[in-house]
RNA sequence: GCGCCCGUAGCUCAGUGGAUAGAGCGUCGGACUACGAAUCCGCAGGCCGGGGGUUCAAAUCCCCCCGGGCGCACCA
């Protein structure tokens, strides 16, 4: 058997094929037709080959011809070019090519990921391009809950993918440390130490926060105040204290959850640098700003919002809105290409004021790009689960990953598209977690270094597994192969899609095949075969680890 | 009223222009004296909310309607 050179090893099996689609197509369509990149599937039955394109149809409009004509023309241009990759073709019904690959093609397939390892599934797609990600930004007034927790796991795992895919990716949390509601954090923890401890002392301001936590906090206060210094004078202080432990909290929460940060970023250091009021100054500079009924207004309708909105209220004070603006303002500068914001659905409308602002700057907002996280919403058996912030009566994310652990919550969590609310029925998920479809998973994963460990035991040399090409792959086989294959490309369509949630489907769907496989076929045996069979679970095993790595789940050696 | 999202199996959800529409859970029935039964196999369950349209082809795109969630502050 001839071997490739070493470039093709390094090539994707894959993108190979689909140059080879392309350039069959691009000459049948002749000069002047650019031929869309092929798309390529594995066919519902076997008997329909290993992979499928249905390049035939997205040329059909172009060079306006039925679609099974073209396949056949495309067939026909990469019939004998192939030898060694492709066994047969067939041009099926509306308009397919399907392809049957030589055996060489699998061996080559196979080798290429075992080389690759680690690396498999990496790609440059993002050029080293610049993004931010900004998820959860949930305000220190209190612990983050389920919601937090949707937002934090898909911003969390887009990270991962994009880095690897080649952007240069900087993930950051948004800290409202100013203003009225981290205040009002600080007055219901004075107001909640003055009462468990029944002292009668007037304080001008109840707070709104309630709950376990804020008595927590009052509790805790002696430890860093003299008993004479907690009192109203002292109210700044108090709160930054607050809100330092509840920061505390939400980053140890974080951490049990494996999400994590590169930049904690201040709302009070916007104050406190001037960055606010430099920038309603520059709007003020670009006409872009009015005063009316004793408040400032930034003039949002000229850049297509709604209608106008206040940056300073009548009462002198600073909205949110106007810190916001200097935030997004100050991510532009910092020079990314992309930014991308994670908010909860229910800020919708607050978007096209923030892109109004930064096209009145003069920035691009087209770069800006938010993903609504739909709602989260929680039952207890059929029974719904009052969420009131308000009120402190509300399931936190860090109960429900102590219940049910972080790799089923983000596996849970990562199965449904963002955009599609969706019902988190707690019993259930505690009841179920035995049949969590991350245990189908992680299963595999332990499965397999089980039967490594199984083969060292009876003599085999696991670490230096010898490739036989004139080994013949059964369909089962191919088909776990091919799913292997479609990995990278998988990898790279989520990142330039933003649809994280296909990942956990691609690997039930690999583990589906893998299980039944496993069953159906001995793997460690007395033939020389069995190093080959080796192989084909060491190509497996490695797409679920960098799968599972890439969604922050662990890949168990044993369960 | 306006805007965004959703409506697919009993339940929770994938699938967003292509082959007989899928998975998990739930029901029922099977498979361990060899590599892990947290697995596998089988049965049952769908006018893909409804109606028009575009297309060789629609769960997918467009229009209208119905139903649900969330927004529409000098709150965040």
């Amino acid at each position: 058997m001839r071997r490739p050179p070493t470039a093709v090893f390094l090539k994707n099996m894959i993108d190979l094929l689909l140059k080879l689609i392309n350039d069959a197509a691009t000459a049948y369509a002749g000069p002047g037709i650019q031929v869309p990149m092929p798309g390529i599937v594995v066919p519902p039955n076997e008997n329909q080959g290993d992979f499928s394109t249905g390049i035939a149809f997205n040329l059909a409009p172009l060079i306006k011809k039925p679609p099974h004509e073209i396949a056949a023309g495309i067939a026909k241009n990469i019939e004998g070019k192939t030898a060694d990759m492709i066994a047969g073709i067939d041009v099926v019904k509306p308009g397919y090519i399907n392809l049957f690959m030589q055996q060489a093609f699998w061996h080559d397939a196979l080798a290429s990921v075992v080389e690759k390892g680690t690396d498999y599934g990496k790609g440059d797609a993002g050029k080293g391009q610049k993004v931010l990600m900004e998820y959860i930004s949930a305000n220190p007034t209190g612990p983050i809950h389920v919601g937090h927790g949707r937002g934090a796991v898909i911003g969390d795992v887009l990270a991962r993918i994009l880095s690897a895919q080649g952007y240069n990716v900087t993930r950051e949390y948004y800290i409202n440390d100013a203003g009225n509601q981290v205040l009002s954090l600080g007055y219901s923890v004075l107001n909640e130490y003055y009462k468990s401890r029944k002292i009668d002392i007037p304080v001008s301001r109840q707070g709104e926060y309630q709950g376990a936590y804020i008595h927590d906090i009052s509790d805790a206060l002696e430890s860093a105040f003299s008993p004479a210094d907690i009192n109203e004078e002292h109210i700044q202080r108090i709160t930054e204290f607050s809100v330092n432990r509840i920061l505390d909290e939400i980053k140890e929460v974080l951490g049990n959850f494996d999400v994590g940060f590169d930049h904690w970023f201040s709302e009070k250091q916007l104050y406190q640098d001037g960055s606010v009021s430099r920038v309603i100054g520059e709007l003020e500079k670009r006409h872009a700003v009015k005063q009316e009924d004793g408040a400032t207004w930034f003039l949002s309708t000229l850049y297509g919002d709604e209608k106008d909105r206040v940056l300073k209220k009548q009462s002198g004070e600073l909205t949110y809105f106007a810190s916001d603006i200097a935030y997004h303002e100050n991510k532009y500068t910092r020079g990314y290409d992309l930014l991308i914001n994670i908010w909860g659905a229910d800020h919708h409308g607050y978007l096209p004021r923030v892109k109004a602002a930064m096209s009145a700057l003069g920035y691009d907002a087209g770069r800006l790009a938010v993903m609504f996280v739909q709602m989260v919403r929680l039952t207890r058996g059929d029974k719904p689960v009052a969420m009131s912030k308000r009120a402190g009566e509300y399931v936190t994310l860090k109960e429900l990953v102590d219940e049910a652990g972080s790799d089923a919550v983000r596996f849970f969590f990562l199965q449904r598209s963002h955009e599609s609310q969706l019902v988190f029925d707690i019993e259930l998920a505690k009841k179920q977690s035995q049949e969590n479809p991350v245990y189908y998973v992680q299963y595999a994963h332990a499965r397999i270094v089980s039967i490594f460990s199984f083969a060292q035991t009876k003599g085999w040399h696991t670490d230096v597994l010898k490739q036989n090409r004139n080994y013949a792959f059964s369909g089962q086989e191919k088909r776990l192969l091919s799913q292997c294959l479609l990995y990278p490309g998988l990898v790279k369509e989520i990142a330039g899609r933003r649809e994280p949630h296909r990942l956990t489907h691609y690997l039930v769907d690999l583990v589906g095949i893998l299980h039944k496989y496993y069953t159906d076929t001995r793997v460690v045996d007395s033939d020389a075969d069995t190093e080959q069979r080796l192989l084909l679970m060491k190509t497996v095993k490695i797409v679920l680890k960098n799968a599972l790595d890439l969604l922050g789940i662990h890949a168990p050696e044993k369960m």
